[in-house]
DNA sequence: TAGTGGTCTAGACCACCAG
DNA sequence: TGGTGGTCTAGACCACTAT
């Protein structure tokens, strides 16, 4: 005779509603059973089905809507997270040693297209800041970035000459929104030069901005070397 | 004088939290009080400071271990959550009409570069489908994809002149681990052509793997088309 | 070994929304 | 308007690990 050897966890349920979704027990698009019906088919509270299946909805696996109830998504729109560390833990990470270098300082407006872009007003002063990110002799990164000095006052006084700006952003301004983007552009002259590259070669791009309660506090171009890859599991 | 006008909910417990780290009540690396001397101090049950805390050591915030206690991440390591829909859902999201195009089918041995980096044995055949998708008229992804047929053998008799292999693929065939990495490339001949870009210029790449159970599934090279940009908010 | 987080329970109330 | 998910509680036991 079996008897239940442990207690059922969310895993174990979150493990047996995907070997079902898998199995075809539910199959796309269909309904699943209520959170009251599943605990009692599993043998343990409702919290414990609750909890299985809200890491399914955050997974994309499953669609919930209250009263509706639960239903495999019909095409289910997974997501992968990527780790955005600082460019030194990054680099440091690989074994190769980091060595930062600032190629650029000014202050003036900002640009009309990183108003657009950001949400600036039109007499916003900006600082500017290009800098190098090397893993040992190789160039890793080139970021060109532009801080916010109505929002962050003090970056005009700070010294970037030793230390990244991402790093001293990291300690001395908080953020509560982000947004990366990535793309390929082709290398510009300037681009080329810094990175090391011909011409015209592929340089992937990730731009980051963040907001401070709706307040633009910074915007960075970061483009990578050659070979760089960007990977996430999920 | 005050008084608790609602309950105190995880939502606020989170708010609360950040609130104290933004305003420098606990540093980088600063210990957190422990769940009970919160659930204490914001009038609450210890649950609910649970859950609060565990998300945001889920989100990158603040790192937990028991006995050892909560403290504020030295570098948040925040990370961005990026959806993969299917091309034709994000095709026809831009309001474009979706269009779909096999241009090769071929059954064969997997290449080596393939068995090495998906784990595939010396004898594995795959089948390698070759297709464009448009949005409109306008290229919009090349896709150079290898189906294992040990892991899926209906798929060499599949049709796909209609139907693309990743719709056919999420219908028919489940996956437990996906990998996905990005980077950027230049074109080459064959890929500028499907493209419509010059010869060598810069090509957003997304390779994309999935097993099942170890068993590798399948592995795609998705080309995108001059502008694409991948987007995350967090 | 003791303290901290990890999880489960049983019960409860509430918000939302499809029928 | 009733059923479903969303959340909170109070209490409990357990697993891990720093000391």
């Amino acid at each position: 005779m079996t008897q239940a050897a442990t207690r059922v966890g969310y895993r174990d349920v979150k493990r047996a509603l995907l070997d079902g979704i898998r199995d075809g027990e539910w199959p796309p698009g269909a309904p699943l059973p209520g959170e009251v019906a599943l605990a009692a088919r599993f043998g343990c509270a409702r919290a414990t089905v609750n909890r299985a299946m809200r890491e399914l909805s955050e997974e994309g696996i499953i669609d919930r809507r209250r009263k509706a109830g639960s239903r495999v998504k019909l095409s289910p729109t997974r997501q992968a997270r990527f780790e955005i560390p600082l460019v030194r833990i990054e680099i440091e990470a690989t074994g190769a040693a980091y060595r930062y270098a600032l190629i650029r300082r000014e202050i003036g407006p900002a640009p009309d297209w990183l108003r657009g872009r950001v949400g600036l007003p039109d007499d916003a002063a900006t600082l500017r800041l290009q800098c190098m990110h090397y893993a040992g002799t190789a160039p890793f990164q080139f970021e060109d970035r532009w801080i916010s000095l109505d929002r962050v006052p003090q970056a005009a006084d700070a010294d970037f000459s030793a230390l990244g700006p991402n790093e001293w952003l990291v300690r001395e301004m908080p953020f509560t929104t982000a947004q990366v983007t990535f793309s390929a552009i082709e290398a510009d002259e300037a681009v080329a030069g810094h990175l090391g590259l011909p011409h015209g070669g592929a340089v992937f791009l990730a731009e980051r901005t963040t907001w401070l309660d709706e307040a633009p506090v910074t915007h960075a171009r970061l483009h990578f070397a050659r070979g760089y890859r960007m990977t996430a599991v999920y």
